[in-house]
DNA sequence: CAATCCGCGTTATAACATAACAGACCAATC
DNA sequence: GATTGGTCTGTTATGTTATAACGCGGATTG
């Protein structure tokens, strides 16, 4: 497992987050599940937020700085759960099919794999999106 | 470069489609990028589909048996350009951003890796989506 | 002949996301 | 100190993507 310990990466400095921004990121940091824009704007109701773009709007910032994710498959969205997600170039998601849980991880063998490929083809990688689906190891005990 | 043909992979036979899964089938095989649905249905409203509904039970059924491939990145749809896919439980997709040409294509060593990750974590995949955004080589070289 | 399954067509609606306008704030620079 | 540019804000309206729910008809099967 390559968690971004090993890395020796710097933990990174937190970016100053506005007041909409801290709203929606306190949501999702506290969510147990992806969320998506629309069920965060209504737990940001009471703090005075009205209109999906506000929520989108702080969404955008939030996955710029990495401290987000998007689930394109699920049309959601995760806090980031590792330290050093910004210095890698790739995420990864598992996604249980059953409950609903999701996984980020990194993993270097699968990371140098996709650098390969891109020597090969001569694809300029900016970013890459891994959604897997599948039944995650508690789920997959009971079925 | 791993494509199918290497794989010795007998080249599936064709399900039989119905008339409006012909009809949209015909729509992606011929399309020179990815579409979404609603752009699908324009097409063929000229053969009598009117209805989103119509689009999305053939998309359905399309993609169920591997004839067609949604990137959720985009919400769109495009042909399956690989001769087995239905064998690798994994796609990949290289989408450009400056010019929207996608390139799907499967990788042993990467398709292993996640193999691998899979006994280390006891997840169980199902179907793994892989979209690495970019340039391709043509757009790289312009920029 | 049911009973079942699947696809079809239709209307309506839900869910996700952005456009466009205007005001507040803050820092940089003339 | 005024002007400018950038970013965040709030709001209304609209666009885009996807599904719910109903009823019909044909094929399959026991
Ligand atoms: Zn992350
Ligand atoms: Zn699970
Ligand atoms: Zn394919
Ligand atoms: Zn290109």
């Amino acid at each position: 497992m390559s968690q971004c310990e090993a890395h020796g990466h710097v933990k990174r400095s937190e970016p100053s987050l506005t007041k909409n921004q801290q709203l929606v990121w306190d949501v999702l940091r506290h969510a147990s599940a992806p969320m998506s824009a629309y069920a965060i704007l209504d737990e940001v109701r009471a703090d005075g937020l009205r209109a999906p773009q506000q929520v989108y709007r702080a969404l955008d910032k939030l996955v710029d700085t990495s401290l987000v994710h998007k689930l394109e498959s699920l049309n959601a969205f995760v806090a980031c759960a590792q330290p050093c997600c910004a210095e890698h170039e790739m995420v990864c998601f598992a996604i249980c099919e059953a409950c609903g849980s999701v996984d980020e991880f990194a993993d270097d063998q699968i990371e140098q794999q996709f650098a390969e490929w891109t020597k090969r083809s001569g694809f300029v990688r900016r970013q890459t999106a891994v959604e897997i689906k599948g039944l995650c190891k508690g789920c997959a005990a009971q079925a």
